[in-house]
DNA sequence: TGGACGTGTGGAAGCGCTTCCATCCGGTCT
DNA sequence: AGACCGGATGGAAGCGCTTCCACACGTCCA
């Protein structure tokens, strides 16, 4: 790992001829040193080309300066997904104002969580972000028992009480795009909904429910024009073909995030139907709406934001673990464009 | 960083009723250990759910087991590319095997490499691979002169010979791609070129170029129907609009990347040119290429192929640091679809 | 039967850093 | 002038692990 002679803190210490406790105290910053002792620390860690070993720092002060970003998504997700990259872009950004170091821990397809849950058990790093949690990988419980500073990123299904985190209002949300649809009058209303085993995609759905229910347009829960997606392009194409098979004149469609809604809308051309002449479309979340054909009115899911919150409750909680912070919970606003 | 009563290699060896050489022999699985001995360990370790302290196991081995991504690109590039989510799958997938972890380094938009090139030798990771190298960074010399075990997926456009890595063969890609055009008959072809400061970039050009040439469609250098993007779906919308603008009569486009090529389709059909009667795209890269209007004729660029021979590049280095691996130079093939 | 050898084991030395604690020093207060 | 104080400093312990080395103990062969 190191080059062969890789300059250590005694050999700053001697050649600034301070002691090494000393020449520790210089390069970190801290107060106790004077003037002159800093400055001719500091022109031998220059001349030295010195930078302090993160091992052995670690081992003694038991900080690793890197944070986790734990995904439990495929790694083709990630890297395809745009409201990945928002919240990546956006970890990133708060955690170097700090110096982290972030790491980005990735789901192996078919491996359990063992490996990720080995990895923030092993000290690896001080603390962890949470972003797309599924109810079977009990990552909430998990980290809240392991005692890891942690926060997630959209409000955990189970034991969102035991950790940190930062989520939009998604009920809200949902509901403020049924109504726009009931407002545009639709009235055979269709769902695309997100993985049932998601916080967010079950909000989104309550959220239509509600919206629906209260304009008199009550359905057995369970039935009706709902289908599942997992937020893949694809299969928002293939619910959207599902759902107009089974219900051909459906004349409204809400679809839980834009991603889907762009393969909904790739439907709903194959099948002939103008969008919003014949169907009306709602998506969720604004990333990539403003592209699609015909652009989407959709519900703003402030990705960046919602990341830098979480960061920043991590953050205060690293500064002070005996901290309990308040969830954060963001409004959702509307935006309209051509779909609907 | 541990939790406050995580177990240590001395509870464990004491547990098991060794020493801790013992102990740690037998985690490491080390062969000079009976077989009386390695069960007592294992038993203890299971019983006291012991992991080592990678920052105690780091300083004493001064390995790291953790390899370096670097990708000199804003963060939001990385994430909306499918190019570098193919390439960090693969990456991600080899370094798996060995247990190797991977950390992304982004370059963060207005810092200079100076925050990348520290972490690198600050010696936390044992390696590093470099993805989308330019001029100006210096990468390899940088690396090389560190003695940093590196390989670079796509070679280096200074410093080749010092470092480790793998491309394809991009010259001769190109001159399919442009002979392609030339034999459908395209005698006004445009090229919409990849960042001059990268290797990619001028290869994919001469290429180009020197399949005019053949052709005895000679130009002077520098002149002609060309115009530079940066590999992202806007700058390539907005290269061939130039194109077009100052080459109305177009009849043949070749475009350096698919990500460009679909913003260049949509100029085209902007300018309500029709594609391939009108105008013959060819792009680069076989990236959604079959998801473009129309699908897309182009070069296969096996992205996950090269960032795996590239990482085994590095593992070989990593194995024997002697090692002088040879440049992999996999051949291009054309994947013809509607587009040309 | 004695030496050579191989195998498993433990003691102990470090890896490079931070930080507690004792010390020292110059200045201030009484 | 002496006690006192606070800031700067160095010695040394220790973070948890790996690994060199020495040693004990059989085994095997001459």
């Amino acid at each position: 790992m190191d080059a062969p002679g890789t300059p250590t803190l005694d050999e700053v210490a001697r050649l600034a001829g301070v002691s090494r406790a000393t020449a520790s105290r210089a390069v970190n910053g801290s107060s106790r040193v004077s003037d002159r002792a800093r400055e001719a620390v500091e022109a031998a860690v220059r001349s030295l080309g010195y930078v302090a070993n993160p091992a052995a720092r670690s081992l003694a002060t038991r900080r690793t300066d890197s944070v986790a970003v734990v995904v439990p998504e495929p790694d083709d997700r990630v890297f395809s997904d745009p409201f990945f990259g928002r919240t990546l872009t956006a970890v990133n950004r708060v955690l170097a104002e700090r110096d982290l170091q972030l790491v980005l821990l990735l789901a192996r397809p078919g491996e359990e969580e063992g490996r990720t849950l080995r990895y923030l058990r092993g000290g690896h790093v001080d603390g962890a972000i949470v972003v797309s949690h599924h109810r079977s990988d009990h990552l909430a419980e998990h980290l809240a028992g392991l005692g890891l500073p942690c926060a997630f990123v959209g409000r955990p299904i189970l034991g969102a009480d035991r950790v940190a985190w930062a989520d939009t209002d998604n009920v809200a949300g949902a509901r403020l795009a049924t109504e726009l649809l009931l407002e545009r009058g639709c009235r055979r209303i269709g769902h695309v909904a997100g993985p049932g085993d998601m916080a967010v995609g079950q909000d989104r759905l309550a959220g239509h429910l509600a919206a629906l229910a209260e304009a008199g347009l009550d359905r057995d829960p369970g039935a009706g024009p709902v289908e599942h997606g997992d937020f893949t392009e694809a299969s928002g194409e293939a619910a959207c073909a599902r759902l107009l098979a089974a219900y051909p004149d459906l004349d409204g469609l809400f679809v839980a995030s834009d991603l889907m809604a762009r393969g909904a809308l790739r439907a709903l051309a194959a099948a002939g139907r103008s969008v919003p002449d014949d169907v009306a479309v709602v998506g969720y979340d604004d990333l990539g709406a403003d592209h699609c054909t015909p652009p989407l009115t959709t519900v703003v899911n402030p990705a960046g934001d919602l990341a830098e919150r979480a960061t920043r409750l991590l953050l205060a909680r690293l500064d002070d673990p005996a901290a309990v912070p308040e969830p954060v919970l963001l409004p959702p606003t509307l935006v309209r464009r051509a779909s609907a």
